[in-house]
DNA sequence: ATCATCTAGCTACACATC
DNA sequence: GATGTGTAGCTAGATGAT
């Protein structure tokens, strides 16, 4: 190799370095709560979607919609603590009802009683960008995935240490 | 006995009515505030001794009952109900209080005492007359005032015992989550706080019971807090700072560690704490995380007053490897601590293990953070740094008589100060070659440990001259550490008369005569030069002890290498002695540094990537976990280095066969290791454009679904992090997903169908994803809106898009018999986006959906959620748009991708709507098709993918997945159909574990060109 | 100055409703 | 079982008490 194409290379690895690093931050940031995969991935996208509605709206309406938040929280405060009770006139018949029993169980389904995870979280293996890009023999050196793209043929794929 | 006291409402005048009314007055204004309860309390009690004296203690009781019981139905979140819960607990408390004190006064004990427990008995079991009930919120407060008794109360009775056990056992099962949790409350009071026997009592057997398993976070959370913290129960309870919810583990770090202040250290042990501290900093919640930070930076070291060192011995600073994060903590969040490090110049001459770990994270905290002038102010020169590096060194391997504690600490220090060696600065070239000096010693005369070794030879780098310069070093001491060995063992040999250690060389004798035909072998084969050490040298062979330091070094060496070895004289020798030898020995464990070794170099080199693959590929195939580990290990790294040009040419290894021990390996569920090694390994590939082959890929995909490998938690966590990533990295990648995605939702929909009816299965049915969480996904990978970096080819190119997929399923809609299947793909069309502008493939689209629609026996859900999918569709795309289309559209029927060799292969141009259309219709009248597409409907088809597949059987059922313009294509080339069935059965018998059928099972891959060629070599 | 207490605002989870 | 609402348990900043 000429050591006009190790400049080239550098440059370029220089430049393909700092792509790299905004998107794999990107992906370890947009990954991170799905770690478990299957299952767990709805809620991030459930997220997602609520952030991506409310991110156009911002400045006047914010005071608009804090106002009528208070009144309504105001409101809905006062609605409760009007719940009283009244203990000189109540209905004599509710016993009846309140200690009524049900014929329908009341309990838990025994098949939900024991669980054999104990609702405890997997080992955690921490996959990220960083740790699949490392070689597995030679963990200081980084491989170079997310914009140094050439033809599958001409890879060469390995870029830099460290 | 209450219903015989009857409310005459008119004659206000009776006792009767005066007490009702007192009692009524305060309950109404006990409900509105808290203020004013204890003079509400003070009234009550004042009623109650007045009726007790006058004989009407049973009408206080009566109305004191009844007004209770009207605040039973009010529901959890009314602030009514808890105030009145509160004022009876307050009441309860003070009579409690008050019999206490007469208690110890002496003095009419008796009377109060009897009265309070008469009051007491009647109220809980007039309440309990709501622990049924059908009202979940007259349970919860029926539960809840139990608990705010049993909180104030010193004692009762056994009877009573026994009904509230015998009542709440049941609660603890109760459908509402919050009525356990009040359970937990009621028992948590029943529990023997010092029981030192064998046993646990049984309130306490049932708080650990709920603790691990009550689904609802809130019930384990009062568990957690609440159960006895005993030596039985506290890894019980430290369990879960592993629950999976994330209030749970936070609760863990602020309140039950935090509040067993200073006990921790001696209640837990290090090994518990260490894992404890590491799951918390390394949590996936922030609060989780922060909650621990604040534990151990801010509670645990002011409860050492700021003194890092007495912390890192509690924690053990030298088996513990969670102290480098402990200390990060500490110095990210206590740069007033942080501030005060000072070392004296003379800490050095007396180091101690919590000590130089702290001067090491120290230090890299220091130049981490370019603090130059605090670097100065406490580091030493260089030289100086040599010279203590140098007495310790001393002090370890100059005296015989140190414990094996000293040796451990010593060793620890010398480690710590290595690391400080690593990044220090050496522009005084002094220091430098002093240091130089001692590295060099140390690696060539001491044995020492690998950890040393691995910091030692990166110091080493630090300080040569160049890399050559480096592997010359190292290369060197390699050399004389072997030459040492031999000298010494020809030396003992001359002294005949020792013969102490007779047996162990008996035992070195088979391994040294393998170890020598194998170098044989290899001199032969491979026509090297042979080591320049003296021929004489060689009838000796290195002691295995010196060996596997020979290839520890060597290794750790290569690690910190690029230079090409052509450039590299002295690798090619270390090779031909040390690497190449070791590979062969029959002992594993050199074995297996041996083919690291090669392997690393492989990395450097590759004619000997190339030379060494079909080496590597049998280890994969011969050898035990560890050395399949290691060996797809490398095989990965070399072909994330050198790409695939180290296969298929002259004299080189046959991808086809390396595919095939892929496939292999991935499908074995008896090694998870290395089927978690071989899927990151694959998916590092993949994104590295490495292999780029859609069937292999369709096979990590069904791999990440399959129920087979769902314990598997490696390999699953691996793919669910690489699969996204894939196919949000490049739009290229997410096309290769489209292509699997329809066959794979097909192959999973079948299979999960056939486990929901087949329960004799060993696979449980809920350790599979339902079809429609799996297609979710799918349609979420395969959302171009979702890749980066996205280009122009994006839009040039509108083959493979998600429109694709939506096409591809629908095309084979009617392949998904179950009902629910189908109602999972339907209720989830809406899902797909609509950025593809392909107005033909849309036409089709809606075709099919309204011909599902009008034809197909679906529910109002599925629909209702076609409509509203042709409705955006009309809106999005369609509105106002003619019949023109406005793509090239080479259509790519999804089967027809199928029914190819090669993926890559494009479809023919010949596909017409109408086909599709007809199909549809055809299934509309449910019947059966007939002919090859189905021999004997579905069952035969699931039937074989949940048999082993057997060699000579070759799936008919699965080409039905090919609906009729595959059966076209099929007829007309039979040859095509062949590698599809092929194909076939190898996807299929991953998606499950294969049954042990001994070594025919190969044959399942049905390829002419199988692996033997890896299975020989080993067995002669 | 240091420590409680209060307040608003946040998020994940739980509940209710259809 | 998807949806919107409600709640628990923080978290941070302000305020007041010692």
């Amino acid at each position: 190799l000429s050591t006009a194409t190790n400049k080239e290379n550098l440059i370029e690895d220089a430049v393909t370095s700092v792509m790299d690093r905004d998107v794999m931050a990107y992906f370890d940031e947009t990954l991170k709560k799905s770690w478990r995969g299957r299952e767990h991935w709805k809620i991030r996208n459930f997220k997602n979607r609520l952030g991506a509605n409310t991110g156009d709206e911002a400045g006047k309406k914010d005071t608009d919609t804090t106002e009528q938040e208070k009144e309504a929280v105001k409101a809905k405060k006062a609605a409760k603590n009007k719940l009283t009770i009244d203990f000189f006139n109540f209905d004599h018949t509710v016993e009846e009802r309140i200690f009524e029993k049900k014929k329908a169980s009341i309990e838990m389904s025994q098949k939900s009683r024991t669980t054999p995870g104990h609702y405890l979280l997997p080992n955690d293996y921490h996959f990220s960008t960083q740790k699949i890009t490392r070689l597995f023999l030679k963990p200081s050196q980084q491989m170079s995935f997310f914009s140094h793209r050439k033809p599958p043929s001409s890879h060469q794929s390995v870029s830099g240490t460290l | 006995m209450s219903e015989n006291v009857s409310i005459d409402s008119d004659n206000s005048d009776s006792t009767n009515s005066k007490i009702f009314r007192a009692i009524a007055d305060v309950f109404q204004n006990a409900q509105s505030t808290y203020a004013g309860h204890r003079r509400h309390i003070a009234v009550l009690k004042r009623i109650q001794s007045k009726a007790t004296e006058t004989g009407y203690e049973e009408v206080f009781n009566y109305w004191f009952n009844k007004m209770v019981t009207l605040i039973l139905p009010l529901k959890r979140t009314e602030i009514v109900g808890d105030r009145i819960v509160r004022l009876v607990a307050g009441l309860v408390a003070s009579l409690d209080h008050e019999v206490e004190s007469l208690k110890e006064k002496q003095e009419d004990f008796d009377g109060k005492e009897k009265i309070f427990s008469r009051f007491v008995n009647q109220f809980i079991r007039h309440i309990l007359r709501g622990v049924e009930s059908r009202e979940k919120n007259v349970r919860y407060r029926v539960a809840q005032l139990l608990a705010v008794i049993m909180d104030n109360i010193g004692e009762i009775d056994e009877d009573l015992y026994k009904l509230i056990m015998w009542s709440f056992e049941k609660r603890l099962f109760d459908k509402e989550a919050p009525v356990r949790v009040q359970a937990i409350f009621c028992l948590t009071k029943f529990q023997d706080e010092d029981n030192t026997s064998e046993t646990i009592d049984e309130a306490s057997t049932k708080l650990i019971h709920a603790i691990q398993n009550d689904p609802s976070a809130e019930v384990r959370r009062a568990a957690m807090l609440n159960l006895v913290s005993l030596d039985k129960t506290r890894n019980i309870i430290m369990e879960r700072a592993r629950d999976v919810n994330t209030v749970n583990r936070r609760i863990v770090y602020t309140r039950v560690l935090k509040n067993m202040g200073a006990s921790v250290f001696q209640e837990l042990d290090g090994d518990l704490i260490g894992k404890l501290i590491t799951w918390g900093l390394e949590d996936r919640e922030e609060s989780v995380r922060n909650a621990c930070v604040r534990l151990v930076a801010f509670e645990w070291l002011n409860l050492m007053d700021g003194d890092i060192i007495r912390l890192l011995s509690k924690l053990n600073v030298t088996s513990n490897n969670v102290c480098e994060k402990v200390l990060d903590a500490i110095f990210n969040y206590r740069e007033d601590t942080v501030a005060k490090i000072k070392l004296p110049v003379n800490v050095w001459d007396s180091l101690t293990a919590e000590i130089s770990f702290l001067i090491k994270a120290f230090h890299t905290h220091c130049t981490q953070n370019k603090l130059e002038d605090i670097l100065d102010g406490n580091f030493p020169e260089a030289s100086r740094l040599s010279e203590i590096l140098q007495k310790y060194l001393d002090l370890r391997f100059s005296n015989n008589n140190l414990s094996n504690t000293d040796v451990s600490c010593l060793e620890f220090i010398i480690e710590q100060l290595l690391s400080v060696a690593f990044k220090y600065d050496y522009s005084d070239e002094v220091g430098r070659r002093a240091m130089l000096m001692i590295i060099r010693n140390a690696l060539a005369n001491y044995s020492l440990t690998a950890p040393i070794v691995r910091i030692a030879l990166q110091v080493l780098k630090v300080l040569s001259i160049n890399e050559r310069d480096f592997i010359a070093m190292t290369v060197e001491i390699i050399t004389d550490i072997r030459d040492e060995d031999i000298e010494k063992q020809e030396a003992e040999e001359a002294n005949q008369d020792s013969r102490f250690k007779q047996d162990e060389d008996e035992d070195d004798e088979a391994a040294v005569q393998s170890f020598h035909s194998a170098v044989d072998d290899l001199v032969n084969n491979k026509n090297t030069t042979a080591p320049s050490a003296a021929p004489a040298v060689q009838e000796k062979e290195v002691s295995p002890h010196t060996l596997l330091g020979c290839l520890t070094m060597s290794q750790f060496m290569l690690e910190l290498i690029n230079l090409p070895i052509d450039e590299n004289v002295m690798i090619s020798s270390l090779i031909d002695t040390l690497i190449t030898p070791a590979v062969r020995n029959t002992q594993s464990e050199v074995r297996e540094l041996g083919v690291r070794n090669l392997g690393l170099c492989s990395l450097l080199d590759v004619n000997i990537a190339t030379e060494s693959l079909y080496l590597f590929g049998m280890c994969v195939s011969k050898g035990d976990a560890s050395l399949k580990t290691i060996a797809l290990k490398v095989i990965a790294d070399i072909f994330s280095v050198h790409g695939t040009k180290v296969v298929d040419g002259e004299g080189k290894v046959d991808s086809i066969s390396l595919h095939k021990i892929f496939y292999k390996t991935l499908k074995n569920c008896e090694l998870p290791e290395c089927q978690a090694t071989v899927a990151e390994g694959l998916c590092k590939l993949f994104l590295g454009d490495v292999f780029v082959d859609d069937d292999l890929f369709e096979t990590l995909v069904l791999s990440y679904f399959s129920p087979a490998n769902s314990q598997n938690e490696a390999l699953v966590q691996a793919f669910a992090f690489c699969l996204p990533v894939y196919c949000f990295s490049h739009i290229r990648h997410q096309k290769r997903m489209v292509r699997v995605a329809g066959d794979v939702l097909l192959r999973l929909s079948v299979l999960w169908d056939e486990l929901q009816t087949n329960d004799d299965s060993s696979i449980s049915p809920d350790s599979m994803l339902k079809p429609n969480v799996i297609f979710q996904e799918l349609i979420e990978w395969t959302d171009s809106g979702k890749v980066v970096n996205q280009t122009e080819e994006h839009f040039e190119d509108e083959e493979d898009t998600q429109l694709h997929f939506l096409l591809g399923v629908l095309r084979i809609y009617y392949k998904f018999e179950r009902k629910e299947v189908k109602k999972m793909i339907l209720t989830n069309i809406n899902r797909f986006s609509f950025q593809d502008r392909s107005i033909r493939k849309w036409k089709e689209v809606r075709d099919i959906l309204e011909d599902i629609s009008e034809n197909d026996d679906i529910d109002s859900a599925s629909r209702s959620s076609i409509a509203k999918f042709l409705r955006s569709l009309e809106e999005d795309i369609l509105s106002g748009d003619a019949d023109v289309d406005t793509t090239k559209d080479g259509t790519s029927d999804m089967g027809e991708r199928l029914s190819a060799s090669s993926s890559e292969e494009r479809m023919s141009e010949d596909e017409k709507p109408e086909v599709t259309l007809a199909v549809s219709n055809e299934e509309n009248s449910n019947v059966p098709i007939a002919g090859i597409d189905k021999p004997s409907g579905s069952s035969d088809a699931l039937s074989s993918v949940l048999l082993p597949p057997e060699p000579d059987r070759m799936l008919p059922g699965d080409v039905s997945r090919l609906r009729s313009k595959k059966r076209k294509r099929a007829d007309i080339s039979g040859s095509e159909s062949n590698s599809d069935q092929e194909k076939s059965s190898r996807l299929v018998s991953f998606v499950l574990p294969e049954p042990q059928r001994g070594p025919s099972s190969d044959s399942s891959f049905g390829n002419p060109v199988d692996d033997s060629s890896f299975e020989d070599e080993n067995d002669n």
